[in-house]
RNA sequence: CGGAGAGUAGCGCAGCGGUAGCGCGCACGGUUUGGGACCGUGAGGUCGCCGGUUCAAAUCCGGCCUCUCCGACCA
């Protein structure tokens, strides 16, 4: 393409309202632009990368036997729904599976909070993958290939994404691993152990949990006086012990329904996603002190000791309690605590479960050496769905022997922008964009330097010309800038290599090609004729 | 949805009661052209929207809208 003629508007300023550095220099690059909170345009520099990587993406699925179809955009149809209906209406047979259904599409999300450019935004361009499988031994025999046609997608974008256990959330299959590429940009985290390579997103991600006293022998409740220590910390100082010592009570509302009381240990904090999990609610929020109030309990001095058993109140305790012997608890009554709460003698849980949440350095659930805490962006996500939507919408085949059997279902995303966004924050310097060979708008940037020098655009033209039909992909600025300008722009559009003609090409007859990512130079000659150059040329990429 | 900030030319900003400004960009002419050149001329704005106060509002007051950032969801 010629500059001259394409939609490039680059900036030299970004717009004050980009924050992230990929969302300043898709902007400023001539990428995209804004249009309302978290809705984009892709410029064509933009939708050229978005095809590329949709290619990329295409041939990795194809090559483990998906098959791209398109799925009708429903208004209130989870996608997953409207596929396993349409397995439930087409297959039949052992003998058709397993189906590796996927398509590429558009998504709406009403988004509440849209952020970080492309990263989160309420329209985007989703891979989502479906496969249908006769047995559970089945699907487990296809992740490990869906999980490395996801690595080699996503190293063919140039990322090198952390694979973590991911929130099966309440869909709840056994496995599920989200891709993540650390980086300060995410929203996501992720507890990482250095020794043993485990690696979680913290919302999930389980510790070892020590108990401090498993043996001391159950001592007699008593209770205590403890006025103002409203807070873990205030009642350790004041009792001097250590809030390991105490156990925490965390009051939350599942599904504007239940009433869900959580116990932890006073030095942890509970993981909503976790506790959500653990009650099986789409959505958990704090109580309220007047919730807190009606059941009986105090804020600030609860417990779930000889409080009246409810069938609304649901108690759930972190398994950090049950090992614990002499707690401090609440003791309902505003200004008193108890001490020697022992689990099973003192008050027994609707559920025991891990609920906690990691922080940094709480050690590893494999090797206990320190985790450590990253931010990450998710790339895809994918994860075993078992038969819940085949046992909800009674998507059955029949067994070899003849008897009707739930088909097992994984299911794997991967949204398009945030990866294009994410391969920006991966890939840039001070001068703009590094876009790695296979996904970069163009291949070569070739610039003329002095547009009023004929022998340098006839010359220019020429190599153009058969730079494109040796099928590479040019962005010929012939546009009559300044050299500077020029450079500016081939860098912050981050075409991977650029040639620059100017009147040394002529007195030399030598062309100058840059690499990009490293700066890389050298003088081609072409005096041995511009089609033995382009040769060498195509010869040389990736030298 | 809760909290904080911001809306003035395409982008970045100034102006904060008296008829709208600067830099960059854009158009035209000229000189330039190896890292965002220079001179001249010019186009471009219902100052987010609605109402109020005032002789007079971008400026003061009220309401609304939008955007950005920080907290609860997700690719």
């Amino acid at each position: 393409m010629r500059f001259s003629r394409m939609l490039i508007p680059t900036l030299r300023d970004a717009p004050k309202d980009a924050g992230l550095i990929s969302h300043k220099l898709l902007i400023r690059a001539g990428f995209i632009r804004p249009l309302a909170a978290g809705i984009y345009t892709l410029l064509p520099l933009g939708q050229k990368v978005r095809l590329k990587i949709e290619k990329i993406i295409r041939e990795e699925m194809d090559a483990i036997g998906g098959q791209e179809i398109s799925l009708p955009v429903g208004v209130a149809t989870p996608h997953e729904e409207a596929v396993t209906d349409l397995v439930r209406r087409e297959i039949r047979s052992y003998r058709q599976v397993p189906l590796v259904l996927y398509q590429i599409q558009t998504k709406f999300r009403d988004e509440p909070r849209p952020r970080g450019g492309l990263i989160r935004v309420r329209e985007f361009t989703m891979k989502d993958a479906y496969s249908f499988h006769s047995s559970e031994d089945d699907l487990d025999a296809f992740y490990p290939k869906i999980r490395q046609a996801y690595e080699k997608i996503f190293r063919r974008c140039g990322l090198e994404p952390v694979i973590v256990q991911g929130d099966p959330g309440l869909i709840g299959g056994k496995d599920s691993h989200e891709f993540m590429l650390l980086s300060d940009a995410g929203e996501d985290q992720v507890a990482l152990c250095e020794q043993c390579r485990y690696a979680a997103n913290r919302e999930i991600a389980q510790i070892f949990k020590a108990s401090v006293n498993p043996t001391e022998p159950m001592l007699p409740l008593e209770e205590v006086a403890t006025p103002g220590c409203e807070s873990i910390q205030a009642l350790a100082e004041f009792l001097k012990i250590t809030p390991e010592r105490t156990a925490k009570a965390v009051f939350s509302i599942a599904d504007e329904r239940d009433f869900v009381f959580a116990l932890i240990r006073g030095d942890l904090e509970v993981s909503e996603t976790k506790l959500a999990n653990t009650v099986g609610a789409r959505t958990l929020r704090p109580a309220t002190g007047a919730e807190i109030r009606s059941i009986g309990a105090v804020p600030g001095y609860a417990s779930p000791v000889g409080l009246s058993r409810q069938s609304a109140v649901k108690i759930v305790v972190d398994d950090s309690i049950v090992h614990e012997r002499n707690l401090v608890s609440g003791a309902n009554k505003e200004g008193f605590h108890l001490r020697n709460v022992n689990y099973g003698r003192d008050f027994i849980a609707d559920v025991v479960a891990d609920i906690a949440l990691v922080r940094e350095g709480d050690p590893c659930p494999n090797c206990q050496s320190p985790l450590i805490l990253k931010n990450a962006i998710e790339l895809g996500h994918i994860f075993k769905l078992g038969t819940r939507y085949s046992e909800a919408m009674g998507a059955k085949i029949l067994t070899q022997d003849a008897s009707e059997k739930l088909l097992v279902m994984g299911c794997y995303g991967i949204g398009i922008e945030r990866l294009m966004a994410a391969v920006v924050e991966a890939h840039h310097d001070e001068q703009g964009i590094i876009w790695p060979e296979e996904i970069a708008p163009f291949h070569i940037a070739l610039l003329v330097l002095n547009t009023d020098r004929t022998e340098q655009t006839e010359l220019a033209e020429k190599l153009y010309a058969l730079l494109r039909v040796a099928g590479l992909e040019v962005l010929y600025d012939d546009r009559s800038e300044s050299a500077g300008v020029k450079f500016n722009d081939a860098d912050l559009i981050g075409v991977p290599y650029r040639i620059v003609i100017g009147s040394r090409s002529i007195t030399n007859k030598t062309i100058e090609l840059k690499r990009r990512r490293d700066g890389a130079k050298r003088e081609l000659s072409y005096a041995q004729g511009l089609e033995a150059l382009v040769h060498t040329l195509k010869a040389e990429r990736g030298w």
